[in-house]
DNA sequence: TTGAAAGCGCTAACAG
DNA sequence: CTGTTAGCGCTTTCAA
């Protein structure tokens, strides 16, 4: 009887037996490191396809201090914005042969003494960490370490040299007030931020105030809202604006997901878009052009820097080199919202 | 000089040396394996954050034969759905303090012999394998090893004894058809299906099939269009389904983001919703309550369900035991796109 | 081109 | 309550 019981994996050993080889020989063909005679390689391959034999995990990254694994940090798991940046991520992971762990944030847990690194040296060989997800110390930490790190759509703190995927927020929204104010008309643009922390939020905004220069409109506090780049804070946001008394033609959300939420304050308090109120977001995801009207919006590559932000860390694995800035362009989307006839 | 080298990891020997005891003390206070005394074990959590020591995880998994981490296979990340979904099984996941790994299954790959097993006994203790995205062979494989799974949204092949969770599919369905035809008096429902494989698709069909036998109403397959969860597939099959010619009042699409599809057609062919055609849908994700009309639709629990999988498997994993079947209760909801007021 | 053997950093008996 | 020690299944020198 073989030395593989039913329900108990075979391991390298038994491939070797096997193939008549040793378990060294196994292991280079496995990984494709040194010279193995093609002979030798089909009959390791044959005994591998035969004992359905998959590589221990753990003990390869063990034994190789590599974990084959690269790990995605986030806050949660929400809005629109999420699912297209997932897929990017996931794409680029598998073509690379990692593997991907992921782990969210947004809740604290419980208060005893813990191993408190959910993700880093211990369990990946880099990480993408996306947005505010983890603090600045934790990064530094990290950074000391020297362990490879890609943030996504925020900088690094201080200036600490950790690549960063991002878009081109602020020509976008630049572009996009521009067109507002040139080709629709509209000068009494309010801005619906999204979270105070982020980056993407903060150089919309300023792509926005830098149309608003530009056209020698001046730059009015009274026309700013707080959201959270979701729907519910939209909403609320653009409800407490309208209160406020404070007229306005077009309202310029920093993304999509709270330009829905926008929408339909908008319509609850009868305004028409876009005949009484311009709208338009940033973003373009997916429920955008189905909205009633069309959404105008800037589209960013979510999926792409996704992917990008893959390339750049396996890149700083496997070569400890990565570039310093990646920033996508954008493209500007123009839909019946913003009073487009089309 | 401390043998903690700046860009080196502590280990469990620096931990135990720093505490004054051996890494076997350091092991059951991290594990909570075995009596320590309390003193000890404050020191040794001293020690530990100290050093911001994190347990190396390969080293863990090779010793104790657990990874501490689930699977989840996928065919591709996309649609509404997907979302929270994996809320609910990243949720589950921490809660359970097990790391999560994502595979995605759609896209072949090259030829050359490799390693075939993303995701297996090799790399975790249990895997949730969603839909179709692993075939019945490598199921009935890691069935035959006794490694831990649990199906979403999917029975097991065979009658192979593989917990499963999803949702009350045939039931909801059936509710939402008997509310059509009891109080809105549409009888000529056409039904918009998933893709051809689907478990969920093919229960709202029965669903519906049921509802209009107990009304009376012979099933017509000219009233079938075939679509595939998603809002392409959808808008495609019912402009077929236009001009086919076979009148019909309303249709039920077997999933909401294939409505959304069903919607642009309906109004590209200059169909008012509900007035002239009334539509209904499934799931009840986000974008339903805002799509115009607001969707009608039965909501399917998506983030319990994930988050029930994970419950499931971890059950399995820990105590060889799961529930065998688990489907989780729909409820309807009633928006104006099937005709109601509000 | 191949094999022998020394760990990788932990856990889990076993002993005390 | 605590320490000693034998592996877990691989990769990787080092020799041959």
């Amino acid at each position: 009887m073989s030395k593989i019981s039913e329900n108990s994996r075979a391991t390298i050993d038994d491939v070797a037996e096997r193939a008549g080889v040793s378990i060294a020989t196994v292991s280079r063909v496995i990984n494709k490191t040194g010279q193995v005679a093609e002979a030798t390689t089909i009959r390791v391959w044959d005994a591998i396809a035969s004992l359905d034999y998959s590589p221990h995990a753990a003990a390869r990254g063990l034994a190789s201090r590599r974990t084959n694994t690269i790990g995605l940090i986030l806050q949660d798991i929400s809005g629109e914005f999420f699912s297209p940046m997932l897929r990017g991520i996931e794409a680029g992971t598998r073509e690379y042969g990692f593997d991907l762990l992921i782990h969210c944030t947004h809740v604290a847990g419980n208060d005893e003494p813990r191993l408190s690194h959910p993700l880093g040296e211990h369990n990946s060989d880099g990480i993408i960490i996306f947005n505010e997800s983890l603090s600045p110390n934790e990064i530094r930490r990290l950074y000391r370490l020297q362990f490879p790190m890609v943030l996504l759509h925020r900088s690094p703190p201080d200036g600490l040299g950790i690549p960063y995927v991002g878009f081109e927020n602020k020509s976008g929204a630049r572009k996009l007030i521009d067109y507002l104010i040139d080709e629709r008309g509209y000068r009494r643009i309010a801005f619906l931020s999204g979270p105070s922390g982020s980056e993407d939020s903060h150089w919309r905004e300023m792509g926005y105030r830098e149309s608003l220069a530009a056209h020698n409109i001046e730059f009015n506090p009274d026309l700013l809202a707080m959201g959270g780049f979701n729907e519910a804070q939209g909403q609320a946001a653009i409800s407490q604006l309208l209160k406020r008394g404070e007229p306005f033609d077009a309202v310029f959300a920093a993304d999509d997901d709270s330009a829905i939420g926008a929408l339909s304050a908008l319509k609850e308090a009868g305004l028409r878009v876009p005949e009484d109120i311009a709208l338009v977001g940033f973003d373009d995801i997916r429920p955008s052009h189905y909205l009633t009207p069309p959404l105008t919006t800037v589209r960013a590559p979510i999926e792409t820097a996704g992917r990008e932000a893959v390339r750049q860390l396996i890149s700083l694995i496997q070569t400890g080199k990565a570039e310093r800035e990646i920033l996508l362009p954008t493209e500007l989307i123009i839909r019946r919202s913003c009073g487009a006839s089309e």
